[in-house]
Order: C-alpha cells, then structure tokens, then sequence
DNA sequence: GAACACCAGAAAAACGTTTCGCTAGATAAC
DNA sequence: GTTATCTAGCGAAACGTTTTTCTGGTGTTC
C-alpha cells in the first residue's frame, strides 16, 4: 500500500507537504497542491489510520456496549448510533456483554486498548464495576445509556421510564380500568423497577393498589412472559388490563391472550413500553409509550463530542432524562 | 496513560522484554516475568493497540458492511457477526450503506483506511463497483454475504435462495394449492430474484404457471408489502396461497389479510422465507424458510480468518450456499 | 540598496509498539 | 583453562503519520 512518502516522491514534494494537503491543515499553493492530489490519486492513497492514530492519539472509533444484542431494541439502538456517529466522522466498534460481568469486564479492556475515543454503554450491574475505569485518565469518554446504576459522575442518558409506567398506568385508568396487572422488568434494572415504580404511582393517585398476585416479573423476556401471563389470566379475579414494560413481553403477552382465546381489547387491555420492529402492522395495534431512540442516541453522542473537544470538561455527569411519547394502537378498550 | 517504557522502567527491564512478557512471545525468567507482570498491574498498562497495529501492519477490527440495518434481518447479522468476530479475538466495527452506492463508497474507503483485518459485505450493485477493491492489494479480505453479484473472485457467503422459494413453493403445491402468488423482492437482488425463480421452477415442476397478476413486488419492505397485498386479495380471482419474499413483507402481508376480515390460513396460506426476531410466538405463526444465520456468519468469518492468515491463499473465490431450513408455522391450511 | 518581515515548503522529531540483531554471561566440552 | 555453544535480555531500528522547527527565497520598506 502506497505511504505517504510515496505519494511525496510521486509529487516531488516533502511527507509534510503531503499531510498538508490531505489534511487542509497549512497553506500548499495550488500548483503543489494539485500534484500532490494527482500523486494521491494515482497511487490511490488513503491515510493509514494506525499510524494516524498513533501520532494525534485518537482513533475515530466509538464503542457501543449493549446488554443485551438479542433484544431487538438493541439493534434498533445499533441502527441509530450507528447513523449517529457516522454523522460526526466515526465509526461505530459494537460490542454485546449478554448480561454477564466478566464479558463487560473484557469488553471495557478491549475499548481501552483500542484507544475509542469514546464509548456508549448500556450498563450491567452497580456502580463499583466503573470505579475502576472511572479513575483511569486513559479511559475514554463514557455516556450511559439507558439504565441508571446510581452514579452521577457519568453522563448519562435515560429514557424517564418512572413516567412510562405512569403515562401508560394513567391512560388505563383513564379508560376506567380498576384491576390493572403489570407485567414487568428484572427490579434490578432502572428499567424495570422504574417503569413498576411509574404504575405503582399513577394508581396511588386514585387512591388504588394493584393485587399483588397481578404483579409479575417477565425478565424483559417473550417466552417468560408469556407463561405468566397464562397464568395471570387464567386467575379467576384476572386483571382487566395489563401493563407490559417492554415489546418483546408484550408479544409474549398478546399470544398468551389469543392461546386463551381471550380477545384483545375486548376481553384484556394490553398496554406497554417499547415495541419490536417492524410489528407496526399487527393487529391489534399495540398501545405504548416509546423511546425517542434517534433523539436519544443523538444526545449520547452529543455528550461524548463534547468531551472528546473540551478536555477540560466539568468532572460532574450530566444527566438528560428523556418523556416516552405515549402512541394509541388500540389493544385497549374502555372498562 | 503508561506506556511500555513506563513499565520497562517500573520493572527495571528493557521495554523488548515487557513485549515480550505481554505477548508471550519469547522466554523470560520467572523472576523477571514476575516483576514484569507486577508493573505491569500496578500501572494498570495495556498496550495501545494503534501503536501495536502500527508495527504489526493489523487491527484486530473485522467490519461489517450491510445494506439495510433498519432491516430487523440485517439487526440480526450485526447480533451473529458480533458473536463470531469476538470468538476470534476481533471486534466488529458496523457499516450501514442504507442501499445506497455513494454511502458504500465511502464506507469501503473507511474500511481501507482502518486497516481492518478483513470485512464482511451486503453489497448493493454491480459487481464492476468492486473492482478496483479487488485490484488494490491494501485492501483487506472481503467475504460478499447474502447477495450474488455475479463475480466468483470473491469468497461469498449466500442462502440458496432459489430453493428457497422452491421448497416453500412446493410446500403450499403439496397442500394442494394451485393458484399461488407471490409477494417478492426486487428482481435485481439476487435475494428477490432467486427466491421467485424458486417459485416459478416447483410450479413448472407441476406444470403450472402463475398468473402474472399474482406476482408482485414489495420491495422487500413492509408498507409496500401491505398495499400490495392489499390489491392482489381484493381480486376476484385471488390466490389461494402466497409466497412472501421476507419477514418484514409477511407481516405487511398478514396485516392486510387482517384488514380484509380474511382469516388465516382459512381463506388464505401465507408462507415466507425469513421471519421477525419476536414474533416467533405470534397467532398464527408463519411457516417459512430460514436462513441458518448463525451457521453462515460463522462460514463467513472463517473465510476471512482463512485469508489472514494464509497470505499465500488462492486467488480464486470460494463460495457456499447454505440450504434454507423450512419450519412450519400453522399459516398454511390444505386447499 | 540594505535590512527586515514573511511565507512556502522541507527536515526531523515524535507517537508507542514490535522485532531483529547483538552482547555478555553462563554452561559445557575438550 | 580455554574455547565453543547457547541463551536471556537489551539496544535500536522501524512502522506511517503529524507537527514543530527551521531554512531559503521573495517581497516590502525606508
């Protein structure tokens, strides 16, 4: 592969001039700089990034490290950072912990040896695990991503998944449903126990509290949820309305209820927060609260922009905290 | 952030024996190792991998270069790709060319330029675009995944699509279709093409041959799907059966069945090649064929680990084609 | 016409590794 | 005891850039 000394002997000029010209870094009159670009051309010269790295120190990569690759919101998370940070010139290294620890351990030693110029981190875990990477000056920029750990020296940004469960719970009640079940995350996520948080809340308000027996863990997962929920619903004192705290529980969910030969909205409300891709024509058409993923993303890379230019930065962790929206399907009816 | 110098002093050895230590490259004593190793941990040292590329001319960085990622197919190619490149000790390093030859330009230079040790591409277009990849001995190893592009000097990876369609095709004949249509994906891919000319052969099998009314496009998306679907089951000579090109559009499909009060497989036999992550447990659930995906990106990655280190390798291009697995769903009633 | 400022471009150092060739010391052989 | 053999570890070069410093030539000003 041709180097940049062979572009500078091809030109007849010196490697920094070549650097010059390709980076518009110092003034080259047109004359060489027309060489050089003809020289780049011919030999068809790109820059090798090693050794470009090297030198500046940064390697134009961002990490993403989801929880969870399988769960088809993280892809869609994949699809909008991948948009996001190629819009600033990066590219994007994709990483999957699966849940467990000692991946996510291996994987923040790859992306510091890699020298990212930042990262995107959808945490597993408490706060301990990042203490560690929080106190090396080589660690690179870190924006959390969707889940709190209780730690505000990170930027961090979160969909207000209290406000879900509360959005969601509250659009129920509103249809005059009393005996509202929920379907929910692990607690131990911000996610799940935000979102439980978040109906526990709005039915607080009207001065209701939800049967404990209707109060069931899914794990965030399809087929779990949909053994509880033949279970939910076959209790003779069933829910009239569920609330499902993620889309791929709610789907679990709605087969449970056409297994039973329930009909929903008729017979069971079904509201959640996310959905799957590309489920948008299903009927019926799932009522939820949803991510402003693209926005939120945008925010994440935002955030590390920011980092990466000002090394000065403030050592404190901003936190931006975005509203679902609420979208109406009709999987509810009124009670 | 210590470099290896920092560790050399630390450790009261020269920095060619740290190397050596860290990679384990050559035989230190026990003692000094140990010392090493201990520098090492306190400093908390990692090797830059710019640097270390530099040298070793490599970046551990496979990239992944597809042509859709909003395509929930292509969601779970990144998923199986990260899974397969970490087991070799790589990381993957995410392109999205969102069909669209100006962004694969841009990518495959990108690529070029990160020394990537190898990459995996959905490509879009002619074969005559990678020509001048092909002649540039800089760039890395490439494995052509999914599509044909009628050019066997790369290694490719593909699902048999013709037979694809063929054996889901003769699925829906055994049942006793006849009059079968077909919702298909754009004629220039080798996806949409190969899957209808599998419908086509096993209906020529049988001596029939569809109407041409009856075979539409959707371009392999899922509102197009709809509308089209929307038509073709509104005619009084409809079909009895149909074969979808793809998940997305089988979802556009059933929904338009949905819409039209009609019922599956009652009045109507939806079969498909691929499906959506999640809907697995959907009512009712499709029969299709699938793509191995696992199995494929796991073939691809070997080509390419084939590649690395087999400098010396055939010039020729390898290709395989892996044979659709046909799982039935209850989307099909005999006719 | 001389002194000076200016500027385009070149030369060279530096980034952090790996790796080749070498040295010095130990061991073994005679 | 001398020489040959071997080996553990070191020194230094090299990878391909960027960037700082330097140089030589041109133009300006009094």
């Amino acid at each position: 592969m041709a180097n940049i000394k062979d572009v500078a002997k091809a030109a007849g000029v010196s490697p920094a001039t070549v650097s010059a010209v390709v980076n518009d870094t110092a003034y080259v009159s047109p004359a060489l700089r027309a060489r050089v670009l003809e020289a780049v051309e011919s030999l068809n010269y790109s820059p090798m990034s090693a050794a470009r790295n090297l030198k500046r120190g940064r390697s134009q990569l961002i990490a993403l490290a989801v929880a969870d690759l399988h769960n088809p919101f993280f892809s869609r998370l994949v699809c909008a950072a991948e948009a996001a940070v190629s819009a600033w010139g990066y590219s994007l290294v994709v990483f999957n912990s699966d849940e467990k620890p000692e991946n996510e351990r291996t994987i923040l030693a790859r992306i510091r040896s890699l020298s990212c110029d930042g990262m995107v981190l959808v945490p597993i875990g408490s706060p301990e695990r990042y203490q560690q990477f929080w106190r090396d000056p080589a660690a690179p920029p870190l924006v959390l991503f969707g889940r709190e750990i209780g730690d505000n020296r990170f930027d961090a940004v979160t969909l207000d998944n209290v406000l879900a469960g509360r959005r969601t719970t509250r659009y129920l009640l509103d249809l005059g449903h009393r005996k509202i079940g929920s379907i929910t995350g692990p607690t131990f996520l911000s996610t799940g126990a935000g979102r439980l948080q978040g109906l526990l809340q709005a039915m607080e308000e009207r001065g209701l509290k939800p049967d404990p027996e209707h109060i069931r863990s899914g794990d965030f997962r399809e087929e779990i949820a949909y053994s509880v929920a033949m279970e939910m619903l076959q209790r003779p004192d069933r829910p009239t309305a569920i609330y499902v705290a993620n889309g791929l529980m709610a789907l679990g969910t709605m087969r449970a209820v056409n297994d039973l030969g329930l009909r929903c909205p008729e017979d069971i409300s079904i509201a959640s927060t996310d959905t799957l891709p590309g489920v948008g024509g299903l009927r019926p058409r799932l009522t939820r609260t949803e991510h402003p993923l693209g926005e939120m993303i945008d925010q994440a890379v935002r955030f590390l922009m920011d980092r990466i230019s000002n090394e000065d930065a403030q050592t404190q962790g901003r936190r931006v905290t975005f509203p679902p929206e609420l979208l109406l399907g009709d999987s509810c009816a009124a009670q």
